[in-house]
DNA sequence: CGCCATTTAATTGTATACAATCTAATTGTA
DNA sequence: TACAATTAGATTGTATACAATTAAATGGCG
């Protein structure tokens, strides 16, 4: 190996952590489309879904909080799921500044229908139960660190 | 734990490996940010100069291949790297199909100017080695299974 | 050779993402 | 109580992503 080889050693994309990450991401997004297009969502409109199905009720602040996406994002995508019927949005009345977001009725009628996406999703990915738990545990401890390292 | 809770188990953000693995992802590219704008790269644009920067010269098509991107992102993604000077795009004199993108003397130098960001991004992830290695052989393994469910 | 299937980019349309800015509501405090 | 600082969403502008379609070039085959 030279002294070029050396010199640039690190900005060699297969020596970077965060492309695999990048790219891994997008590539199980993209799986999951075949089965949320069968229920009508986006995969950023799907989580949020699970989110609002498991607190029912709860403010844009909070739901980007959950989700690390600012209301620049939120806004339009809450919009198209009220369109859609599956929540609602309206303002807090005790500060103003606050707006809820609730399911409806036919939001968590939805989330019966959506059982089936997860079981599938499982089935493309095949890593040992010990590599998930890893993977899981890992990629929390740096989300955690970027928590922190923001506050 | 009741029989709701059960069914809905899956249906948990709390229990996707998805989530945290786009999360991640968009942290550590949001972290990216102030070091590539020193040198007025996107991430994308970045990712895509680490690769051109080992091969000099390759079709969209190699490119696409390497990122995980295709002509629908690449094209006008290049066209504005071509604009800052920092490659050339031309047709391929053996099969006109194929557009060709060979970086610029100006783009080449632009890598000695991104040496720091592998080095400022080292010190936000503080990973242990094992936890890295780990890491990175596990999302390249599903990486890896994503390309042979596709070819 | 002629023509259809394939391949490569470019284009179109939709949906994120996010920084920066703006607006309205609320809070802290002199 | 005025009023500056803060906070929450909405908006604006830029840059991806990607599916689907289009257009041009090439390859294969009768």
């Amino acid at each position: 190996m030279n002294t070029t080889d050396t010199k640039y050693e690190t900005l060699k994309i297969e020596n970077q952590l965060c492309f695999p990450l990048y790219a891994c991401s997008k590539e199980i997004i993209r799986q999951y489309k075949p089965f949320l297009d069968k229920i009508g969502l986006t995969y950023t409109q799907y989580i949020t879904m699970m989110v609002l199905w498991e607190n029912r009720s709860m403010t844009v602040k909070e739901l980007g909080s959950h989700l690390y996406l600012d209301s620049g994002t939120l806004t339009p995508l809450l919009k198209k799921l009220e369109a859609k019927g599956l929540l609602t949005r309206s303002r807090s009345n005790k500060d103003e500044r606050n707006l809820i977001v609730t399911v409806t009725e036919e939001g968590m009628a939805l989330r019966d229908n959506a059982l089936f996406v997860p079981q599938e999703m499982a089935k493309c990915v095949s890593l040992t139960p010990e590599e998930a738990g890893f993977l899981y545990r890992i990629l929390y401890k740096i989300l955690g660190q970027d928590i922190e390292s923001e506050e």
